[in-house]
DNA sequence: TTTTATTGATTGACGCGTCAATAAAAACAA
DNA sequence: TTGTTTTTATTGACGCGTCAATCAATAAAA
């Protein structure tokens, strides 16, 4: 009983499940078989839609990047002051829709896809772009020429933060990690009123 | 023509040949013939000596750990202010010894292992705890109550660091990845002068 | 009848772990 | 000293399971 327009929906299920499935193992060492179960289909149909195991994961992952600009997007449209911006950039990787379990696990088995798929390295690439720039421009009015380094160290903190997250001793604590990076920038900030 | 004693070089001879696969897949996807065969024996060999892969990946760990605690050690050892003792933890994680792709590959997938492992999560807890008790006895005189929190910001810093670099578009850097880190902990220091 | 949806079955490859077999050193026995 | 047994080192072969990917077949829409 084929209904017609299946493709999209049938492509999001699967993608859900992949980042569900990574994130409960912890791994990429997830079979298709159990991405194309947890989405309610044959692993054949899976192939079908997306041809390899690879490019599962590469959506999975384009997926995941979008919901995080889409937030980060969402934030800086109602910042009106540097400060703000600066914020609302580190919180949206903080946020209950981004900071949890499975995303913190698929993120970080991103970064092994990374050594594997160029396709996925060149995804990575351009989040770090993305995320540096977006920083370092709140961040200029601010800190003047510090900008730069300023937005890397914070870079840096997201993902460290991030990395013992994956560790899991315990639940995700966004307002905590939250409070741990801006600490920093407001360090940065402080240093800057005192010269 | 059996000589005796072979079991410590064969092991040795197994972790190295481990980092160095893990290091040029950037992954955990080796197999133990691979391993096997760069390090000059059988895969069978490989079996009899660790048991199982997995084992032979913690051992891989646990080498690469001890090198990092040795070098701290070390380095800690001819630091006489605080100030020089945490520059001197810092320093050891940016060492051309340990900053290498092989290692900082290892590294990341370490992670990856802990996910699945138990004793690996175990091991790294163990790398997680001592780092942070070592950066904040170092800070405590320098600044008192919040040695601890800044010593979980370096440590993420260092993870961060790390994780970038694994990204690998430029060869790794130590010099600069601990001013990087250095930069911060002046910043740190300097807050705490003006107070 | 062509296109889209869907799957069970199959293939082909690969990899972990085991085992039996070989051989040399060491320990022991006479 | 010489013969015997035990321990250590080592590997080729292989069984068993797993999994990605393909294919042929079914069926409903267009």
């Amino acid at each position: 009983m084929p209904k017609l327009g299946m493709e999209p929906i049938r492509r999001q299920a699967l993608v859900k499940a992949t980042i569900a499935e990574i994130g409960q193992h912890g791994t990429l060492d997830v079979t298709v078989s159990q991405i194309a179960r947890r989405a309610g289909m044959s692993s054949a149909l899976a192939h079908h839609y997306f041809g390899g195991k690879e490019q599962i994961f590469v959506a999975a992952m384009r997926y995941t990047m979008g919901v995080y600009a889409a937030e980060v997007r969402g934030a800086l449209a109602m910042a009106d002051t540097p400060a703000e911006r600066v914020e609302a950039i580190i919180r949206a990787s903080f946020s209950s829709r981004n900071f949890r379990v499975e995303t913190v696990a698929a993120w970080m088995n991103f970064y092994v896809l990374a050594q594997v798929s160029p396709e996925a390295k060149r995804l990575l690439n351009v989040y770090h772009r993305r995320l540096r720039s977006n920083l370092a421009h709140g961040l200029r009015p601010l800190v003047k020429t510090r900008a730069e380094m300023v937005a890397s160290r914070v870079a840096a903190l997201i993902d460290g933060v991030y990395l013992r997250q994956s560790l899991g001793e315990a639940a995700p604590n966004g307002a905590r990690a939250l409070e741990q990076i801006m600490g920093y920038v407001q360090l940065e900030l402080d240093q800057r009123e005192q010269k």
